[in-house]
DNA sequence: GATGAATGAGGATTCATTCAT
DNA sequence: AATGAATGAATCCTCATTCAT
């Protein structure tokens, strides 16, 4: 799954190799089996160093996994506030579902780390949601607001649009694995992606069309 | 959480004893936490069982955990097996939707169960997809075909709609606590669920038609 | 609880089907793994029995481990007291030595049980001791005195020689999975049985020759 | 029985840490009790050592245990080798009986643990066999034929002869339990390794005479 | 910053044994 | 007699974490 790696880079900063390695792999694993299904030594093993190496960058398990989640949200966060900024655009629409879709595209393990994050109910997905998602809502609800989707839908569905848009676009990254064994396409491929996202573009037209 | 003890079974059913009473505990752990985050510790616990017990029930924890799933989707199953029969009826996609919805509402576990597996890609996924879920993909794929949704859309977003559709029905119950807590909505209540099934159908409605 | 030594010997006593079946699976496989390394289960198992179905013929494992034991020894001590009332006959020593191989062959786990038990040197070996061998090991030494051996050795060497004759008899069955994979022979042929036959005897009569 | 902490390695020796306390303690259980009667957590009870501790010295029990007969091993084979190399000398078999014995006489747990390895005769018995025993009994078989041994058996004796001659040495040492308790001597004292030595010396001799 | 070693707690599973049926 | 179910204790082993080097 070795994506991480590629993600991000702070490549000048000297002190930063080892825990860069440590986040890439830890993001890797926590993507693929979730906390509790990985292990320390797991992590250390990926990176090629002790157990108790990982505790010299990292207080303990859970603040490695806190790292990795806040590592990777930050410029999902900053595409999002980008967005809110020129919601009046003629195509604000459609800009950020593809630009949604092109850094999840390059961050395929944010998808399921968040998914996993919100059925686990835990402690982070609180500061997950009062830090990172509840500001990109009320944004987004008061873009809605002014936009033609409102006069689309009854007030009180913005939730479950908002839901619903959610699912449709993370929803393709994290059930990859559904897609490629039931329906037998390969969602990683450049071709399917490219049709995701004019399907996203069309869903969202339909949907904002009042009927 | 403890829903799967009123789901299935009466009081005269056979396996209505000691093995029931695991699965119903260990669904609703397991749904909470995964596989890997639950003990047979905590399950023996939750039923009043000594850890031991569980083993004259149930040979692993594993072989528990995929009782829980396999008792879990056979209604699921049927339901939809149902579905597939009657789909010329009139109203046969507003059907299914309210359906689906109610038998999902009645056991919530479910649709966190399945969407873990998928997060986890592992062996059990493997046989959920051959032998529940790509059944009922190919009568929906063929019932698609015959109905107006084919007019509606080209010819290879089928599998990109039945994923869309999967994730706005399932995912209504796998992400209640984002709903929850980011959104401000009580996606257990009543009311919510027919805003749901209300929304469902005008998706489907305004999904079908060609713009 | 004394029951195993009650159950056992009337062979026309029907209730006795069970507890003896149990005695021989159990023989079997405490001569296979030793008492440590085999388990109540397994035992039923091999017996097509619940495990609790062993309670009711035997108090513990331990108790059962006593009963193949005491079951076992019996001939072989029948035998060996036989053999000392008739210490003066001329071919006593050939006639022992046939009678005993020809007993152990027909209870190849015998040999193997008494050397585990001298191995662990246990509480049972204490009884082994003083029930079974120190009687057989006084009549043989009153024996040697007054054979021919006597003049072939040094007073204290009687014990040594005990020991090498105990060692030459049994050992032939307790190491054959050491003659089976290191000397490349099939202990349990009939041609090898007799070989060991004629080998022994040729043995005893060189070690009676004083040189 | 704590004899193998005394007998290998000096202070300065490299492996002489925790390991190869773990080593030591081992090998006096599994010699006492067998690898199924002796438990990681007496092992590290005796050491002094946190259970957990023993795996970060060995994978596993079973990697401990096969440890523990490597160690033994190789000394011995070493002494055997070495005998094959001098068959020819003049007192070859006299010297052989005797550094046997001494080796043996201070590694007293190697023959108990090799005697249990061949009643269990289990996997580490074929890796024991064809290790160190073959090529030791083929140099055996060699050096008989050229031997006046030869003259004086038949031919197809000489795996009885090899296998006669293991019992006779080991079985003093893996046997001592029962000469305690029946025959009423201490075979670990100076004065019975002496006699039980010029007995091994008589019995080749005897052995070897046709008669 | 890295590591080998140590550890208490806990992981799943098996143990011998008991008891009501 | 036989069994399914229950259990406390023990099995081997892994857990996350600490600490001296």
């Amino acid at each position: 799954m070795g994506k991480a790696s590629e993600q991000i880079g702070g490549v000048g900063d000297p002190s930063n190799g080892t825990s860069r390695r440590i986040l890439d792999a830890a993001e890797d694993l926590f993507a693929d089996a979730g906390f509790a299904g990985v292990s320390v030594r797991e992590i250390a093993g990926a990176v090629g160093l002790n157990q108790a190496s990982i505790y010299n960058h990292f207080s303990s398990k859970r603040a490695l996994y806190e790292a990795v989640l806040d590592r990777g949200l930050r410029p999902l966060q900053e595409t999002l506030a980008a967005a809110a900024l020129s919601l009046d655009a003629p195509d604000a629409g459609d800009r950020l579902l593809e630009d949604l879709t092109e850094q999840l595209w390059r961050s395929p393990n944010l998808p399921r780390l968040i998914q996993r994050e919100i059925l686990d109910d835990g402690e982070y997905l609180e500061r997950l949601a009062e830090q990172w998602l509840r500001p990109i809502v009320e944004e987004g609800r008061g873009a809605m607001e002014k936009s033609s989707w409102a006069a689309s839908w009854e007030s009180d569905s913005d939730s479950l649009i908002i839901l619903l848009m959610y699912h449709v676009i993370f929803g393709y990254f994290f059930s990859a694995p559904l897609t490629r064994r039931v329906l037998g396409v390969e969602p990683a491929s450049e071709e399917m992606r490219h049709r995701q996202v004019e399907f996203l573009k069309l869903v969202a037209q339909r949907l904002m069309v009042s009927s």
